[in-house]
Formats: C-alpha cells, sequence, structure tokens
DNA sequence: TGTAAACTCTATACTTGGTATAGAGTCAAG
DNA sequence: CTTGACTCTATACCAAGTATAGAGTTTACA
C-alpha cells in the first residue's frame, strides 16, 4: 500500500509517516518503480503499535527502546517495564507541579475580582510583588 | 550594567537574556562605544517580572501581551486576567489528560508484574493489542 | 490520446523556549 | 603585553512534528 493509504488507515499524516522513518522508527519500506514508498500489512502494526506509545506520551527513543527490545521475543522485557515505570514517575511529577502552578495562579488571580484599571490590578501587583523582593535583595 | 552581571542578578542565562530581547519581551538596551549591551534597574525589573510569569508557565505570547497591558497604568486590565484564567483553564486540562494517561500506563504496567520475556510480557501485549484492533477494524 | 486532478517525491523552513557553539572583538590584571 | 574573562553576532541544535515549494507520477474522465 502506499503511503497515502497508510496514512489514513493510521490516522498519522504522510508527513509524520516520513519523519518516522527518518527517526530510524519505522523501517525504510520497498519502493515502487517510481520510487514510492510501498508499505506492507507490517509496516501498518508497527505504525499503531507507535501511535499508541505516542499516545501514551512516550518519547521517540523511549518507543525505539521498546521496538528494538520487542524485536527478539527471547529478549527479557526489563528495560520495558523499567521505561514505563519511568514514565509513570516523570508524569507524577509533572502533575505535581502543575498543580502547584494551578493553586499560585488561582491564588494571583483572587487579588483582582473585577474589571480594574492596571494601576489598581491586584494580579499586577502580584506579578510585580516577586520581581521587586528580587530586586531588593540583589541590591545588597 | 553589563549583560553578565544582570544574568548573575537574574538568574537567568546569558542566552537568554538576549533570546527574550529577540522576541521583544525586553527592550533593546543602551550600548556602550564598544557596542556592549549596558542595562538599567529596570531592565532587571522587567526581567524578574518576565521570569515570574515563566515559572507560571506562561508563554512568551502571552507574557508580551500582559507587559503591553501594564506598560499603560490606565488601561483596564481585564485581558491580563484573561489570560491568567485561560492559562488556569490550560492547567486544568493538561492535568485531567496526564491523569488518564497515568491510570492507563498503571494498568498496562499491572499486565506484566516479574522480569518475563518479550514473547509473554504483558505489557508489550497491551501494547499491541490496540494495533491489532485497528489493523482489523481497517480492513473492512 | 490529452489533460487535469490527485498523489508522491525530496528538501527545506517553521514552531517553542531556549541552549551551545564558532570566530571575532574588548577589557582588566599582572 | 599578554593572558583570561567578558562580550558580540551568527548559526545550529533539541522534540515532535507541520507546512511549503517545486518536481515527477498516476489516475480519471472526456
Amino acid at each position: 500500500m502506499k503511503i497515502g493509504l497508510l496514512a489514513a488507515k493510521t490516522g498519522l499524516s504522510i508527513q509524520t509517516i516520513r519523519f518516522y522513518e527518518r527517526k530510524s522508527l519505522l523501517a525504510a519500506p520497498e519502493r515502487t518503480a517510481s520510487n514510492y514508498r510501498s508499505y506492507s500489512e507490517d509496516a501498518l502494526k508497527q505504525l499503531l503499535f507507535i501511535k499508541q506509545c505516542r499516545a501514551l506520551d512516550m518519547t521517540i527513543e523511549e518507543i525505539k527502546l521498546v521496538l528494538e527490545t520487542r524485536a527478539n521475543p527471547e529478549n527479557s522485557c526489563e528495560n520495558v517495564n523499567t521505561t514505563i515505570d519511568k514514565h509513570v514517575d516523570d508524569i507524577e511529577h509533572r502533575i505535581a507541579e502543575l498543580k502547584v502552578l494551578q493553586e499560585t495562579l488561582i491564588s494571583i488571580r483572587s487579588a483582582c475580582d473585577h474589571d480594574k484599571k492596571v494601576k489598581e490590578c491586584g494580579v499586577l501587583h502580584q506579578l510585580d510583588s516577586f520581581a521587586e523582593v528580587c530586586s531588593s535583595s540583589t541590591e545588597n
């Protein structure tokens, strides 16, 4: 099958498929006489696997590692599990960071309830205050 | 003050300061006879303000908007508040997405408790299953 | 058979928020 | 007077794609 059909079947864009090939996530396929890429069913399955991994927010390097491991059925799957575990950890950290951020933003936002002028805006004053504190502390 | 001192005072790198200038977040400063950038205290305050906004994960475009609004004390602060509100919303969405992701990953991870071989690894089978489902459904 | 639309090819530039480098010029201390 | 620290511009790089130009190919329809 040609790249357009593969793109339609996977829901990925043509450029993304070529991008994955460049990144060695997907083996370079056969070419027709006119130099068009010609894909097998295996390529389709591989792409769907990759898409699933990307949906789990794994990086291309992580996916590459998983694919390499998967390629040999006798391999230990240890580093696949390690990759997933690390990934779970990363996301946990990110969620924690975003929660702190969220609270900070909500607290700042509460400083200006109504539509005021810039000079009276509590939000802007809050954003400023950090700058002032740091500025004076560096003047020592 | 020269850029190295400004970098030390703000905790930003020299390249980042020049980058903000290129992005018009920071006005181009005076230059010395030898073409070195020469910054005022106001530039320091502005940079700390920007740093605070970046710590809140605001984009450069968002910060630019806030800075422009802030520049005129008689302006309404409405769009500053709108920016913060939108930002809170964005983060909320992102947290929700990450939570779903986290659950999916943990569920997948639970499919392989011990260090097995690739062919027996429940994690890999889970990652595969999505591909198989999609693959067969596109064969209709 | 002609031709126009739809498809594919490569190569390149753009995005965000910086970071890192090369190669050149400048300044201060010993 | 030279060495080291500083600064300058310009350029390339990162992730994970997206978008474009300009050329060649295939398919459909008249």
